[in-house]
DNA sequence: CAAAATTAAATTGTGCACAACCAATACCTA
DNA sequence: TAGGTATTGGTTGTGCACAATTTAATTTTG
């Protein structure tokens, strides 16, 4: 690549992943909508629904943990949630500082209604199943190396 | 995949999109801090960058074609540049309702400053430039998919 | 045990993304 | 040329992302 190319857009990654997180979400609104989520409470109640099995709370700290979001973003994102009555928001007995989330019945049979959405936005895609699984696994190695 | 892994947070290739352009947009912010930049400013002004060589102005309409943004988004994203002195801008003469940008002297030397920024963040991902170029076409493709 | 350090959330402020809606202008056509 | 239609840009409102600060609780330490 020549030198004074490179400062142009097209050559950019971050402006293909910038571009391409920006049309994923353009696909997903209309289909969160008939759910009344929008992407990023999707994102929550997805670590919500796999959760709730095993251990039937989790504190923000750790909800923030697994979806890289700090505080600011998901206490009202939650509380939000928590309007619509998809969860409830406990203060941990153990320790007053931590907020433990819990799905109500309603945000637990909401599961039922996403069942269907990760095939449907594979689809959009174009993709095969390995080339998916190839690309999830390039994109595995990039957000370890910057982490 | 099992049926029931569908929904899994690890399993979303948007979710590693998202996440990634997240990380991606923290190695930038310290980077384009010292230019007084955003990021989502930095990349119009590599469009204004590349573009004032041929065309001296380019319209807000054009632009958002390119960086596939609304003018609800761009409006007063260029007026923050144009308050810092980078760009002006000026009504069309020949439609009035056309906004037109054009680089400043000032916005135009910031480049000299952004000029090893690209260098900076390949090195960030680890990549080699055959990685990058792959990757980079993976994710035109699908970009082109899902368009 | 009390002071200091650490930790968890909430709060505040800035900027971005976009949908929905509006006003102004240009263009086209009957 | 008058009236409809499309286009451009602005405005408003919602939600997300994150930095910086504040508040409160816990843990550590002297």
């Amino acid at each position: 690549m020549k030198n004074n190319d490179s400062l142009k857009l097209e050559n950019q990654l971050c402006f293909r992943l910038y571009s391409l997180t920006k049309l994923m979400g353009r696909h997903y609104s209309p289909v969160l909508k008939k759910l009344g989520l929008t992407y990023s409470q999707y994102l929550v109640m997805l670590v919500l629904w796999e959760n709730n099995n095993t251990t039937s709370a989790i504190s923000v700290k750790l909800l923030g943990h697994k979806l890289d979001l700090d505080s600011g973003t998901l206490s009202p994102l939650l509380k939000r949630l928590e309007k619509q009555e998809l969860l409830c928001r406990v203060r941990s007995p153990k320790d007053e500082r931590s907020v433990e989330i819990k799905l109500t019945d309603a945000g637990c049979k909401l599961k039922e209604q996403a069942q269907d959405i990760p095939a449907q936005m594979f689809s959009v895609t174009g993709m095969s199943i390995e080339e998916l699984h190839a690309l999830n696994s390039q994109l595995d190695k990039l957000l370890a190396t910057m982490n």
